[in-house]
RNA sequence: GCCUCCGUAGCUCAGCGGCCAGAGCUCUCGCCUUGUAAGCGAGCGGUCGAGGGUUCGACUCCCUCCGGGGGCUCCA
């Protein structure tokens, strides 16, 4: 592997890659200088590693595709999470198209061609790609590319720079307009495959032209693959819109329109679970539980300033004989009138109003996923009206609360995300002055810290009225969740002329906190269904106990065990079908329903039960008394237990 | 909203330019009663997503719309 290259060769002043060896110490992808010259391996296996496979494999993939499709126009092709992708415009791609061109890449890889780095000056530049369009835009921008959009990966370095991949025999098989860095030679690409195509805007801009996107995996190792894929399977059997039906917690009729769930009995004891752990757990921290309308005259949302800030989200107004009515999408403005409804003290604050607030979004077709983005949303919705001075104790108390709550319903995979005002070209997006915006942001921030989770800065991602702290949790497939948020807000106080009397006598303006804690009670249920697989902690499970006879005549048997478990207030019934006891384990271990109670002769002549699991181990001979026992303790403990132990194979 | 792929029974899927469109599961009824993941039989159930076009003839080919999957963008 280290015949082609052994020296060091550094390039660039800010990405220097080196292949392969350095003083006869072999590492298995290259070595990167750092700024005090110090000589540090990067190992495929570490995220730089990958990276610079990933992208490296992304050149490959343009370089095969334009020897299928010579009349291809590149645009970028960065690395991203576990892969890569590379836009071009071009025909839609098919299944087979990828197959084809993944076919090209394994031969570009066998020629083991070497990546070399080559520094160019702009009309050099111009004149290679001439018959690239978007590489031409890129050498335009040199020097401020976007970094969200990813063009800096081109063109992001401080020199102009070409890489060409070079065959054995010294020809320029392709060349790519690209800051770098690379793998020595494509043999360094090992294990890799193209997923997928997509479609997305130059840039990333709407009113860019619509480029083909190919997405691609890459690996270190091809074990490393295999994984990868494996997990991409386990992720789509938890699909929670898969699971939805299987389980019968959920649906989506036709009938109703996009966006819009039914829950189902069964998905409706886990919702009712977590409304009824909000709403106590809402109660006992000082929350007044109240209640709005789903609709209001138009002008409630003119005070709050949603419209026309939020118009696009809002279902278009009902006209009654004049008078403009708005579905709901937020509740906020609804509490500020019970806040100003008399006259308010210091003394009464912080005075926090609490509801499941039903709010409808009129989101676009294209962005509606299963229960996860929906146009009817449930909020635990609370606004919190504190002093200032009030304020960060607060935010304190609040996001405590949410981490508890995630917590206790198994939760533990999440960071924070500090979404600020953008104080660029966005900014007429926000209300509200400076100040107030800064000292907002110092409270949030710092509680933020203080919980030392991973705070991730989101310039540009705050409401209109202020900045927000929202807790990120991944589901099964890695994706994140904006779930509880918790919003600062100087502004609607101000538009609602909110006001409480001091002590001494002066009318003062409150500070409005609005927190959600699941954020959505229908994405959190989602997110639970995909984070449990369906496999439900039994005190969530909406069947918690079956018991199943041997055969019909012990059916009395289980009816009086399963009294006692429902008297204890556990969810438990008899499957007194005409299936077979086999066929029972099976519907019940489907359902994956917690406990199995089995019971024949063996165990009724002595007062026992076999106590089966839904993973398929089980325990026989258990007393009655014991396995109710054991139930009981495990649901009012709320045991979350390990979620992806004892998951059926089926 | 945009790009792309898809749409046959409640679910998972066969099928074909040409007789009354099939299977398994679910559900209903009947029979059976067996100790750890599918007992047997019968029945119910579909203007093949909707509308239009091509054709002697369309579930099949074409167009539009509706709905869904995957992305882009956006968000709880």
């Amino acid at each position: 592997m280290s015949e082609e290259v052994t020296g060091l060769t550094r390039y660039g002043d800010d990405q220097s890659i080196v292949a392969m060896k350095l003083n006869g110490v072999a590492v298995d992808l290259a070595y990167v200088i750092t700024d005090t010259d110090q000589v540090e391996p990067i190992t495929a296996a570490s995220p730089e590693g990958l990276a610079i496979i990933r992208h490296s494999c992304a050149h490959v993939t343009a370089q095969a595709l334009q020897a299928v499709f010579s009349d291809a126009k590149l645009g970028i092709g960065p690395p991203i999470t576990d892969g890569f992708y590379y836009d071009f415009r071009c025909q839609p791609l098919t299944p087979d198209d990828l197959k084809t061109i993944e076919k090209g890449m394994q031969r570009i890889v066998k020629e083991r061609q070497r990546f070399v780095r080559r520094v160019s000056t702009e009309a050099e530049a111009c004149a290679q790609e001439v018959n690239e369009p978007y590489k031409l835009e890129l050498i335009s921008i040199k020097g401020n590319p976007s970094e969200t959009d990813g063009a800096s990966v081109e063109v992001g370095g401080s020199e102009l720079t070409f890489y060409d991949n070079v065959r054995r025999d010294g020809t320029v098989a392709w060349s790519d307009l690209c800051r770098g860095p690379h793998v020595p030679h494509t043999g360094y690409l090992k294990a890799f495959a193209l997923t997928k195509t997509s479609a997305a805007y130059w840039r990333g801009d709407q009113a860019n032209d619509a480029l083909q996107r190919v997405y691609g995996t890459a690996w270190a190792t091809r074990e490393d693959l295999a994984e990868y894929q494996a997990r991409m399977e386990e992720a789509a059997k938890r699909d929670h819109r898969k699971l939805g039906a299987e389980l019968d917690l959920f649906s989506f009729p036709e009938e109703l329109g996009p966006g819009l769930p039914l829950i189902h009995p069964k998905g409706g004891v886990i919702k009712r679970q977590m409304e009824d752990y909000v709403r106590q757990a809402h109660i006992d921290a000082g929350f007044l539980y109240v209640g709005t309308p789903h609709i209001s005259k138009e002008g409630l949302f003119y005070t709050s300033g949603h419209l026309p800030y939020y118009a696009e989200m809002m279902f278009p107004a009902m006209d009654d004989d004049g008078q403009n009515y708005r579905l709901k999408a937020m509740n906020c403005p609804m509490h500020n009138l019970i806040f100003k409804s008399r006259g308010r003290s210091y003394r009464e604050l912080p005075l926090r109003f609490f509801e499941f607030g039903a709010v409808y979004r009129n989101e676009k077709s294209g962005v509606l996923q299963g229960l996860t983005r929906v146009r009817m949303i449930t909020q635990d919705d609370s606004h919190s009206y504190v002093m200032a001075n009030q304020a960060a104790d607060e935010v304190r108390h609040l996001l405590g609360f949410i981490l508890k709550l995630l917590r206790d319903f198994g939760l533990n995979d999440y960071y924070l995300e500090l979404s600020t005002r953008d104080d660029g070209k966005k900014k007429d997006k926000f209300i509200g002055s400076d100040a107030d915006w800064a000292s907002a942001t110092a409270v949030l921030e710092q509680v933020a810290q203080e919980t030392g989770l991973r705070l991730v800065p989101d310039p540009g991602g705050a409401a209109y009225y202020g900045p927000k702290i929202s807790v990120q949790a991944k589901d099964a497939i890695g994706r994140t969740w904006q779930m509880s948020t918790i919003q600062y807000d100087f502004n609607q106080p101000e538009r609602f002329q909110l006001e409480y009397t001091a002590p001494d006598g002066s009318h003062e303006r409150p500070v409005m906190i609005h927190s959600a804690k699941f954020g959505s009670i229908e994405r959190f249920l989602g997110v639970l269904t995909e984070h449990y697989a369906g496999a439900f902690p039994a005190w969530l499970a909406p069947v918690q106990a079956v018991g199943i006879p041997v055969a019909d005549e012990f059916n009395t048997y289980l009816e009086e065990i399963i009294e006692q478990l429902k008297a204890e207030g556990i969810r438990a019934e008899v499957d007194d079908s005409d299936d077979r006891m086999q066929k029972k384990i099976r519907t019940a271990t489907k359902q994956k329903v917690p406990f199995m109670l089995i019971a024949g002769e063996q165990d009724r002549s002595v007062g026992t039960v076999s106590f089966r699991f839904r993973d398929g181990s089980q325990l026989n001979g258990v007393p009655v008394a014991d396995a109710i026992r054991r139930i009981t303790t495990t649901v009012r403990t709320r045991d979350n237990a390990d979620p992806t132990a004892g998951l059926p194979e089926t």
